[in-house]
DNA sequence: CATTGGCACTTGACCCGCCGGAGTGCCAGT
DNA sequence: ACTGGCACTCCGGCGGGTCAAGTGCCAATG
């Protein structure tokens, strides 16, 4: 407690003035700006231990200094503490999302909410259905030769699907090959459906084999679907905000960004630290997002899904930590209700 | 046909090159690029006519021309020929494209094609359900007070949303409303549905009324929310392609696309001209669209959809006239059969 | 021994003036 | 009507000089 101390405070000062200011920081610029006690001699000391340390950088000798991701790191883990949200973002936390809609229309405004709260890209990655069970499974027929499939699980996830046959089918082998489907698979999890599915198709009447058959592959088609992640996304624009803040052009990120499976993985990836709450910063991300952060926290019951935002790695980490920390509770409250 | 064609020639010319190389163009590198038969002095004289109609600019003195909005517009008014896709491009559209999934999935794979051919962001309509009625209605409890009312139309679409109950209901009870419904509404269009909705209430027995007046209310809106148009996007990482291609910044343009309303009021609002394919060029647009243009063609039945792609202003306009209408023919192919 | 004031030094940012090249407009000639 | 020639304009890049910010180091100090 001596003299480490000191050191942060100059290394949460750097961060905090960079952050708000974007240009490097000079030593008398801090001690004008943070009321420290010192003068701009011993914090160019400090700022030169610092530097060894590999926590700040100078772009050139003759200039401030900048956080390095490492410095981003010393900063998250120990000085932050999540600061609240204001009470105008809670408002608007409670307002804006509305319980009644469908998990689809709910994740997408979580989303838009998290990204302008935080200005940010926001991304959220579907609840999971691993428990869920088969509820009901419908078939319509469109045209003659099109079948429109559609399964629900217990959970509320909706899934459908075309198949197009052979040849035309009537309403009543239609009735008799639901019944038989529901039948077999009602109650069932997605994986023990999928193994029984293709059973079905034995037990209906020879010549209407050929279309059960695609109908059952349909369905298979469903189960399968229904056990992929899916991902929303919302504030894109934000990424404009502040040209220069990324590495030369946003280009690549917005690249990455409609890879749904990269995004997946970084969210998969991301572990969670005691505050519920998991930062990632610049080089600790692979790939085209080796100059962006991303904070995210788990969500919904088990805490299986994720949520976060995709921003700068010179972003106000206390205040996105504490929204995404806020959505992902709110959400999960409402989930598990 | 005497002294009008080259100077049209002449613009055709700088439109090509400028799209091609990105630079004004001059007249001295035109005569070398195109075997036009006449001297860059003869071309410089056209150069000023054409520039005095409007259709070119000079940045500078002492700079090539660059082609105007206007001068865009007539070139692809008057000059452009469709021309068409490639072998590879035609393989990828029938290859892409499977017509066996859902619409949701295959509204994104097109517009993810369409953005890939053009390099740059395509966006598409949902088709209308105008002509829809009722197929099937599906009330599923997924907890005992939380619900989830399933919609389907016979044009395939499925729309789902929860209501929450103020007490627990049973599934008696449930099966009994969902008959009442099903009874009234079969068969029916969403807005004469949405006429007999409530009446179905007062059918119930008066201890149920309360649940079934939320369940109800959630038909509704799902009646609602099936009248209204919805938009998929792709390819926006295709905007930072080009640095510069958009005036000042992309930021604009990407809250621009993130808003669905102006998105949609933009499709809506495109006429189409003989060749099914309608462009709008730069300030023909309102907005932060203003230096962007859109190219789109109508699709499906009835041709009462739109898809379409927007790009820079200095864009291959004959390439991606191509395209879009490939893509758009494509499609209504599939959605009809 | 941590802290401090002082001082020389470095270096990018900015401004200025210069020059070369590209492109134009115009004119006189065919 | 087209062409070759020519004077003119202007952008863009380059070199040099100045400026301010900020550093590193050192000797002095409590």
């Amino acid at each position: 407690m001596s003299e480490q101390p000191r050191r942060l405070q100059v290394l949460q000062a750097i961060v905090e003035d960079y952050v708000a200011l974007r240009e490097p920081v000079g030593s008398k610029a801090l001690v004008e700006r943070h009321a420290l006690g010192v003068s701009s001699a011993t914090v160019r000391n400090d700022m030169a231990a610092l530097e060894e340390e590999g926590l700040i950088v100078a772009p050139h000798t003759s200039a401030g200094r900048v956080p390095t991701d490492k410095g981003y790191r010393v900063f998250v883990d120990r000085l932050s503490e999540v600061k609240p949200l204001s009470p105008a973002e809670r408002r608007a936390v409670s307002t804006l999302l509305d319980p009644e809609t469908d998990t689809e229309h709910m994740m997408e405004s979580t989303v838009r909410l998290l990204a302008q709260l935080t200005q940010q890209v926001a991304v959220a990655q579907f609840p999971h259905e691993d428990g869920s069970t088969i509820r009901h499974l419908e078939l319509v027929s469109l045209t003659p030769t099109r079948l429109l499939v559609v399964l629900i699980l217990s959970t509320g996830r909706v899934d459908q699907r075309h198949a197009v046959l052979d040849r035309p089918v009537d309403e009543a082998e239609l009735f008799v090959l639901r019944g038989l489907l529901l039948d077999a698979l009602l109650g069932l999890g997605p994986v023990q459906a999928a193994a029984v599915v293709d059973d079905v198709v034995t037990r209906v009447r020879p010549e209407h084999r050929p279309a059960a058959a695609l109908v059952a592959a349909a369905v298979q088609d469903l189960l399968e679907a229904g056990r992929q992640d899916r991902i929303v996304l919302a504030g894109t624009a934000n990424l404009a905000r502040s040209p220069g803040d990324f590495g030369a052009s946003i280009g690549p990120i917005l690249e990455a960004l409609e890879e749904q499976v990269v995004l997946l993985r970084l969210l998969t990836e991301m572990e969670q630290d005691a505050h519920g709450v998991s930062v990632r910063i610049g080089s600790e991300n692979a790939g085209s997002l080796a100059d962006t952060s991303v904070v995210a926290a788990a969500y919904g019951p088990g805490a299986v899904a994720k949520l976060g935002v995709i921003g700068p790695t010179r972003m106000d980490y206390p205040g996105t930590m504490a929204a995404v920390r806020a959505i992902a509770r709110y959400l999960s409250r409402i989930l598990t209700t």
